[in-house]
DNA sequence: ATTACATTTGTAATCGATTACAAATGTAAT
DNA sequence: ATTACATTTGTAATCGATTACAAATGTAAT
């Protein structure tokens, strides 16, 4: 480690104390024009950088907020992140960004090592494996934590969120607009609420346009092209294969329409499909996929608007938790249109 | 701002010293077994979370490490992260993840809450926009670098890179030997070295193979899909439009496909396609499109090796800078396969 | 009980920056 | 020159953890 520059070594050198130092740094109104800028240019001479482990240190504010998300290579969160970071960054914050790569137990690593670094705040996204939560809990009472998008129930947790209910419901409604009647429904992991109300959105679509819920035709699934080929090959044993396919995952829907293809079953017109997050690909296929957008710029700006919201109120006293439901955005393409 | 607890509740509420609980803590062989089991379950009673501050302050390493690249949400980026993340979390380090946008501004501004974050390392893919290098070399003094696939030449910094050169000639010559002789280039934002490279190689793989240079077949573009679509029109408006293009990108790889479908130009019998960088989508299209894959997460773990090697050898006083040159790897798809 | 030594714990300084309070210096009026 | 006040700077404690050195305590032999 090379030794670094200290504001003792700029008081040395101007022969001040480093207190004048520290608040010329400041700019501190009680220290003279002519100090402040002796200091400045002392410091910009012997390439002084801040520390901010000691300022922080004493301040107890760090200027830094943890971002956990499962991963970072998905367009949704790496969208919600570049929101959460453009709306924090004009105030002065820097973001730490983790990945819990679906596993709790990194996950809690994670945390804690953003609890270690004394973030000021820590925006989540819960990953599929966390079923127990003490461990955010518990972190609860050291910083302020915001769930987005993947949601625990834990009072005096801020959550953002799209209406997954909603948009559940909008991408069946729009298969049945279609003229479909066989609508299958490929599941994510239930252990995650978003998929759980995507799916009861599914379910009271059905009943709401007087269809009955046939089990086979809900496929549980990971989000994976391949998940999604095989799904598809278990709905074309059926004696009744469907006409539309609701898939909670892009990936899964992707694997759909290479398996209906390689059996030459038409999309749009003997299965509409509907894919979910609304991931670049969709849009790029030789056949573009319908997809359900999660307006995930949004939902990072909010999150961000919501923890700033906190901090102030914090200091006033107050602290009321928020809960933010953003609306999902259907975007149609060939997949799904039937005119 | 919750007050924390720290060592000196514990030795208050135990009656011993300070630093027997912080040597407690540490596992210190010369503190008893007794009391060590006292201070820890009177530490997690408390809930007492380590400040790595105070820490850091006392011991100059954070062990914490900052990477910079231009964007997270691609997957070559996403991959180096987590190559770099895999290799170094083992060794107790924690990964700081920053954006530059392809700004040079945003990129000196990362890079300097870096160095106030007292990172013991920085992993950098430089901007595009990245000419003046000052803020660079500056850092170098504070805290070792190591360039990453996006380099600039600055004496005393490692670097890990695959051979662009190797794979622009590489992926040159698999279109020749296709048939091809309408050669064509998607050329990438020559600011960036590993643009220049891959172009070379395309010009010495065509020079090898006995066909001239034909000006028009180079067009520069930017890494999107509009680029590809709008280069494809130039280049079919040509009096000879090429039998094959090779594109720096992806994106414009995919891009050209969809413009050539659209004008019913065959992939590969009319026109043979590969594009740059093996992302996800390539090999999901209904045609799946050739590309060179850079070996990201090879890429991740061998700077995460030199970045550790250097902590070593810089405690036994060495210091050698290192140069990684991986090599490329073709994925033929069908976009460019004519037996 | 005394001594010699090993084991365990405490004292106090330190990392770099900040800030309440005190002290020093400057300015203007008499 | 003295006084009263304003402006500028310094002293010393502090944030939380670590560690060299010193001190205290325990153990075993005489």
């Amino acid at each position: 480690m090379k030794k670094s520059v200290t504001i003792y070594d700029i008081s040395k050198k101007l022969n001040i104390s480093a207190a004048t130092v520290s608040r010329a740094l400041n700019n501190h109104p009680k220290i003279s024009q002519k100090t402040k800028e002796l200091v400045l240019s002392a410091a910009k001479e012997l390439n002084y950088i801040q520390n901010t482990l000691a300022q922080s240190l004493k301040s107890g504010k760090t200027n830094r907020v943890g971002i956990i998300v499962p991963y970072i290579n998905s367009s949704f969160f790496s969208s919600v992140i570049r929101g959460i970071e453009e709306e924090l960054t004009p105030h002065g914050y820097h973001v730490i960004i983790c990945q819990s790569h679906e596993d709790v137990n990194l996950e809690k690593k994670q945390l804690s090592t953003l609890l270690n670094a004394q973030v000021d705040g820590i925006f989540m996204s819960v990953s599929k494996t966390t079923e127990d939560t003490k461990h955010i809990e518990n972190a609860k009472s050291k910083t302020p934590i915001i769930f987005f998008d993947r949601k625990k129930d834990i009072a005096g947790i801020s959550t953002v969120v799209i209406d997954d209910y909603k948009a559940g419901y909008l991408a069946t409604e729009h298969l049945i607009e279609q003229g479909c009647r066989k609508v299958c429904h490929l599941l994510g992991d239930l252990r995650l609420e978003i998929y759980q109300n995507r799916y009861n959105g599914y379910l009271d679509a059905l009943k709401d346009n007087g269809i009955l819920l046939n089990k086979d035709y809900v496929i549980p699934i990971e989000s994976s092209v391949e998940d999604g080929i095989e799904a598809t090959k278990k709905l074309w044993k059926l004696a009744s294969p469907p006409d539309a396919i609701f898939s909670a995952s892009d990936y899964a829907a992707l694997g759909v329409c290479q398996e209906l293809r390689n059996n030459n079953i038409r999309i749009p017109q003997d299965v509409t499909v509907i894919g979910f997050s609304n991931e670049p690909f969709t849009q790029y296929m030789e056949l573009p996929i319908s997809s359900v957008d999660q307006t995930p710029d949004i939902m990072g700006k909010i999150s961000a608007q919501v923890f700033l919201e906190y901090i102030n109120e914090n200091f006033s006293g107050i602290s009321i938790e928020k809960k933010v439901v953003l609306n999902p955005q259907l975007y149609i393409r060939e997949s799904s249109k039937r005119k």
